[in-house]
DNA sequence: ATGAAAGCGCTAACAG
DNA sequence: CTGTTAGCGCTTTCAT
């Protein structure tokens, strides 16, 4: 171990307390002292320890953050995002995935407060409300980085998934696309809510969609490759479809392209999320756009609030309004003028 | 907070002593009383502080890792994988991207420091010796996920990036390739290591290349785009082009295509990493795939040996074997029989 | 087999 | 402005 704050006091000749109270900024001490004390510590190389601070603090200056899977783009990119910001506030970050796996989310939530984070950002979806009860039993802040029960009392952000199913509906609509599929995943609520946002404005404008392709996924995209190569074997393609992913929309894209389906010539996609791989693509990929960078900073400055009580009623749910990412996947097709 | 070890003590009618030993197993304790403890421990949900028993025992259970970017997703890989191997051994990950910026890089090693991880895994590669050393003085165990100097004195796991080069270089020749350009990023010595055994290949089948393309990037892609968009215009196009990472040479592909130049019918294209990238664009990317899973198993297993002290001269540097992923970038062409 | 007590490095009253 | 002191929750001898 490196020097502690009593090497640091006695090497300076000076009390605890007051090393303390220049490493802190606490407490009044002579512009002198400070100087020397700082000089001190860079010289013994002296860095303070959280751990022991914490004992006392109550704060550990650390934040979990639970996603389905670090390695999938757009979780990427929102651990990203709230890492930057965290270390901005001095915060450092425990990440966890669960694989959509309840019995990992439950001992991962466990090992975070075990690890006395000071609170955690909750990005998957399947999580109990027992599970979420206990915690706050524990008195452990909580942001919820996605809605999916309104009657759930923490604070949580989200994209507007339901509007941004409506967005890429009309966007389709106004292209002239009538006979169109949806494929989303079971398990994700945020999905279901963009399926839902979509059929909502289809039957709004006279026209009510066959039932969607829900799929259920328990691997990473194997099931959804299986699923999408059934479904394009079929004989009577749709001129578009709608998925709630950029990933399985690419999969879907890839798959189509090596059976000789041309996008978007004979096949329209448009995605969600607007992550990496929907501007890599050829053809890039016309997509809804979640503003990631404002979520993921409302988030950790919400987390912080909350755990530094300057907010008072943290039950409150942030709604972000998504965006129609205009790109090369969607056909015009002739709009017949009423 | 919850309650503590004072908590259940009480309510078992035992000291904490004995409540220490049954929840770590150590000491002789009857199994009448474990069993008694554990129930009271149950019925108060009792978590044990990792941070008060990090305050004696010296070991927080959590460890550091430092890469470049963490929404990158080969690194994203990589910290998925280590994150599975840590929580197997119960350790906890703390995360931190650098973005290629020394100073953010100090900054973080810092940052574990304060927060006393038991070790941390760099899988940054500019990182100056002297930080390094300073890391070293303060006894915090290192494992280096890349290498790129062998006179440093730590645990290093890597890819045979020189071999992985070769591999390219081979296929690529084997299939009729003679004009070639290689492009890669100036600052990761890996990549240059690739081009290295690259062009060493080809030297040594008595032919040697042009200038490889070496480009900076300051940014995570723009600058790679810009790069190759004055690189494509160009007249003369070789047949093929050996990009050092998968995503540089996805973009590469996305430009040629948007540019009418197709792949492979007009271009080769060969990568490096074997990401999800490779597998998911249009036409599937032939590249040099990394074993991240064996590695990133070796490095957590070889960190958490060094921290329990089972290693005794933690310094080597292990080379795993990178493998030729053939797919469909490559176009055979016509070989001279000589 | 179990407990008493010291101490880990730091913060936060409280004194002076 | 600075120092003394009492914990924070746990581990670890050392007694019993």
């Amino acid at each position: 171990m490196g020097s502690t704050i009593y090497d640091v006091a006695k090497e300076a000749g000076v009390s605890i307390a007051t090393v303390s109270k220049v490493v802190n900024g606490t407490g009044r001490i002579s512009e002198k002292t400070i100087k020397h004390v700082n000089e001190v510590m860079r010289k013994l190389n002296y860095q303070p320890s959280t751990i022991a601070s914490a004992l006392t603090s109550k704060r550990t200056y650390t934040l979990g953050i639970i996603v389905p899977n670090i390695a999938n783009p757009f979780f990427g990119e929102v651990t990203r995002i709230i890492e930057k910001y965290a270390h901005e506030s001095g915060y450092t970050m425990m990440v966890c995935s669960t694989y959509n796996d309840v019995e990992l989310e439950i001992q991962n939530i466990q090992l975070l407060l075990r690890q006395q984070v000071d609170g955690m950002i909750i990005a998957t979806e399947q999580i109990s409300n027992e599970v979420l009860m206990e915690l706050n039993i524990r008195n452990v802040p909580i942001v919820k980085f996605s809605a999916f029960n309104d009657s759930e009392k923490m604070l949580s952000i989200s994209t507007d998934n339901y509007k941004g199913g409506q967005k890429a509906a009309a966007y389709l609509y106004e292209n002239g696309h009538r006979n169109i599929w949806i494929i989303g995943e079971k398990s994700r609520h945020s999905e279901q809510q963009r399926i839902a946002g979509f059929r909502a404005y289809f039957a709004q404008m006279g026209h009510e969609l066959d039932d969607s392709v829900i799929y259920h996924s328990d691997t990473e995209y194997e099931d959804a490759i299986e699923m999408v190569k059934q479904l394009l074997k079929q004989d009577n393609l749709p001129s578009a479809i709608f998925v709630t992913t950029d990933i399985v929309a690419v999969i879907l894209m890839n798959i189509a392209q090596q059976m000789g389906i041309r996008v978007p010539e004979d096949l329209s996609v448009i995605g969600f999320d607007n992550t990496i791989f929907a501007q890599l693509y050829h053809p890039q990929l016309t997509t809804i756009a979640q503003p990631v960078n404002a979520m993921g900073r409302l988030a950790v400055e919400s987390l912080i609030d909350i755990i530094e009580e300057k907010i008072t009623s943290p039950f409150q749910l942030t709604y972000f309004e998504p965006k129609l990412i205009e790109r090369a996947t969607v056909k015009k097709l002739e709009v017949k003028t009423v």
